[in-house]
DNA sequence: TCTATCTATATTTATTGAGTATGGGAGAAC
DNA sequence: GTTCTCCCATACTCAATAAATATAGATAGA
């Protein structure tokens, strides 16, 4: 039994009329006559009956009839969401985000939007350090993310720029730097640095060190933490300085002054990124939506 | 698109391996391949993911998945439920019965057994007069029907008989003829006649008129009634005596004797009768479930 | 590096769905 | 009653396409 039989028959079953039903199919009567048969053989049920001039369906026919529009209606349903899903305006989109470094209004607000714009597109959120999203991206398990971008990256990503940040540092308000606009590399020799965690950022920080060094010295780490808020906090408390990206989240704080470092200072990229080369339709509305800037 | 690349890609998506998949489905690899591009093309999806030695199904595929098994659901319910109303295990049957003549328990009998055997028809009864019960058989309103047969029947009727009687004559206790077994047509001639209504049953009567006419009398009509009930009330009123098949429902009545005609008299035959030619599976295994007796 | 295995491509073959021509039957028109 | 018309069925031909065969290319494992 294929799909043909069932829009053959319909279409005589709504028309009771061979010639006109094959005219409403752009096809021959004859070929007409011939599928109906053949379902009918194949069902072993008589479902028309042609006794008069007018075809009538038999009880058989009209039973059968609401089978088979069942599944012509699956069917239509199949082709509705297929196209759908390959203009992407149907699927699923699983997100990765680092809220530590993007601001929860412009993330929100672009949400909001292509949640309006697509309601058909089922988003999941999870919020990841930027390395993890990189495993992430390539494992599968998130199809795009919002990360700071590492100074190496993996061939297989494709990324946005969303944000370019210069380096500043972040100095206790009484320290002897936080007096001045501006500090050379040589400056900051002896200094107690205060970073992030290295197992998340350590590739954040190979610009600083390698600008350190060729200022004439090492850094000395001072601290490690897990997040921006102890990082500042630390610094705050007079522990030692700490690099940061020009508008971190949490901005202001008492205690705390940032001092501009030179023109060749590191840059922070936040990036969208992405499968290099996936085709997924979904991803594809996502990564244009963002582009656009909409 | 077709079931034919429904089938194929589950079977693929299934075994996760084209050859695999070509073996269950009976054809060789190339023509699978093809197919399931077809379908990829045809639905602008990329259903699978080729890159390494194991294929994979991507997210658009595994979305696909789901709708087309629900396609290929729809169909296997579709087959399943036409074999069985092409071997009349499910459907529906309108039976017309003459609640008048059919022993309710003999009827409810047969009934209770048939659901039981074939629970997924639908059984439909309507109380007709039989000569009502022809016209539905006819129109189409009914499919079967329980009946006492006329003295002619249409050429489109198939009958089952279902139960044969004679024909015996009611007369009031104290009536002459009460002391007799049995009486001639000629001892009728003067006697009050008291019928059911013409409307419904004047063929049933043909076959008395024709006896008395040949015994040389007309017989006189005292009361036309609409059912045995009050035939039977009439006849122990002394109102005049009527005829009754052998075992009507309501037999024993007080002031009521049965009388025995000639061996000429004329029969009631009860039957099944439907449509001749009506190839219904539903109407074929109950009539062929009545015959057996079952 | 070689082999085995799997998928894709190219080409041929076979199936079958559609088209054309025609016949028969049932109402409608005359 | 006869003819006409409309509609479905049958017989046969043609064309589209699904499947088969042969083969190439790619990839993982020996």
């Amino acid at each position: 039994m294929e799909l043909r039989h069932l829009r053959y028959f319909i279409a005589v079953a709504e028309e009771l009329s061979f010639s006109q039903a094959a005219r409403r199919l752009n096809i021959a009567q004859p070929p007409l006559s011939q599928q109906i048969q053949d379902l009918e053989r194949e069902t072993g049920l008589k479902l028309f009956d042609r006794s008069r001039r007018k075809i009538m369906l038999t009880q058989s026919g009209k039973d059968f009839m609401v089978d088979a529009r069942n599944v012509l209606d699956s069917v239509a349903q199949l082709e509705r969401k297929t196209k759908l899903r390959s203009e992407g305006h149907l699927g699923r989109l699983s997100i990765g985000v680092n809220m530590a470094i993007i601001s929860p209004h412009f993330f929100s607000s672009i949400l909001r939007r292509f949640r309006q714009r697509h309601p058909e597109i089922d988003l999941s959120l999870s919020d990841y350090l930027s390395v993890r999203q990189l495993e992430g991206l390539l494992s599968g398990e998130i199809d795009a993310g919002f990360l700071r971008l590492p100074s190496q990256i993996p061939d297989l990503i494709d990324t946005h720029l969303i944000k370019r940040e210069t380096m500043r540092m972040a100095v206790p308000t009484g320290h002897a730097l936080a007096r001045k606009k501006s500090v050379n590399w040589s400056e900051l020799k002896g200094e107690n640095f205060i970073l992030i965690n290295p197992d998340a950022a350590r590739m954040f920080y190979e610009g600083l060190y390698f600008k350190c060094r060729m200022a004439g010295f090492e850094p000395k780490v001072e601290q490690y933490t897990n997040n921006l808020s102890t990082q500042l906090w630390m610094v705050s408390a007079g522990l030692g300085i700490a690099p940061l990206p020009t508008t971190p989240n949490i901005l202001k704080r008492g205690g705390v002054t940032f001092v501009s470092l030179p023109a060749d200072a590191p840059v922070y990229e936040t990036v969208m990124a992405w499968r290099r080369g996936d085709l997924s339709p979904v991803l594809q509305r996502f990564v244009q939506f963002i582009r656009r800037g909409e």
